[in-house]
DNA sequence: AAATTTGGTTTATAAAATAAACCGCTTTAT
DNA sequence: ATAAAGCGGTTTATTTTATAAACCAAATTT
C-alpha cells in the first residue's frame, strides 16, 4: 500500500487542488466560496500548497482592491495525480 | 462538495478499512503487518473505527495465545462506499 | 468622519496521528 | 525453577494538523 502524500490528504487542501486541475486560474474569494472553508483556514492551507510547491500564490490588484490568485505548478499536477494512482488502491477502483 | 467522513479520512483507518472490505475477518498481527504500522498506532485506529460502528473486534485464543479479529460491519461498509463516492467529486474520476 | 465591509494574516485552541513506554502472558534458555 | 526474551497488545505522552477566533489595513458606505 503506497503512502498518500500528507500535504494532498487534507479535505481542504484537496478540494482546493482538485479546483485549481480544473481550471487556469482561481482566486482566493473564489475559492473560499467553493470550498465553504473560513478565510483564516484557507489562508493557512494555501500557504502548505504553496510551500510544497504544489500551487504559486499571486497578489495583485482589480483597480484598488487586491485580489490573490491560486494556479497549479508542474510539481503539483504531478503529486495530485500521483495521490489519485494510490488512492486508487486503497478504494478499489 | 460533500464533506469527507472524517473517520475514514486518515491512512490507516482507510487501509485497514480496505483491507477488510476485500476479506471475511482479519485479525491484528495481519493489519499490522499490511499496513505497516506500529502497534500503538494500530491500536488506537482501530479502536476508533469501532466506537464509530465500522468494524467489530474480538477477543479470542488461539491455543494459549490471544487473538484479535476485525470484520467491517454494514455500517463499515455503508461508509466507506459512501466516502470513495464523495472521493470522486475531488478526483474528478 | 465614523462605521462597515472586504480581503486577507496571525495567533490560539482543539483534535488527530504517531510513537514511546508499559503490561500480562508465554516461550525459551540456563 | 528462574531469568530473560518475545508476542500481542494497551495506555499515555508527544508532535502535528486542522480549524477557528482575533486581528489588521485598505476601501467603501452612511
Amino acid at each position: 500500500m503506497k503512502e498518500l502524500d500528507p500535504i494532498l490528504h487534507s479535505q481542504l487542501r484537496l478540494a482546493v487542488m482538485s479546483i485549481l486541475m480544473n481550471v487556469e486560474e482561481a482566486d482566493f474569494v473564489y475559492l473560499k466560496e467553493q470550498t465553504e472553508s473560513t478565510a483564516g483556514n484557507l489562508s493557512v492551507q494555501l500557504d502548505k500548497l504553496s510551500s510544497a510547491g504544489y500551487i504559486t500564490v499571486t497578489k495583485g490588484f482589480v483597480g484598488k482592491k487586491t485580489r490573490t490568485t491560486c494556479q497549479v505548478t508542474d510539481q503539483g499536477r504531478k503529486a495530485f495525480e500521483q495521490y489519485v494512482e494510490a488512492l486508487k488502491g486503497y478504494l478499489n477502483l
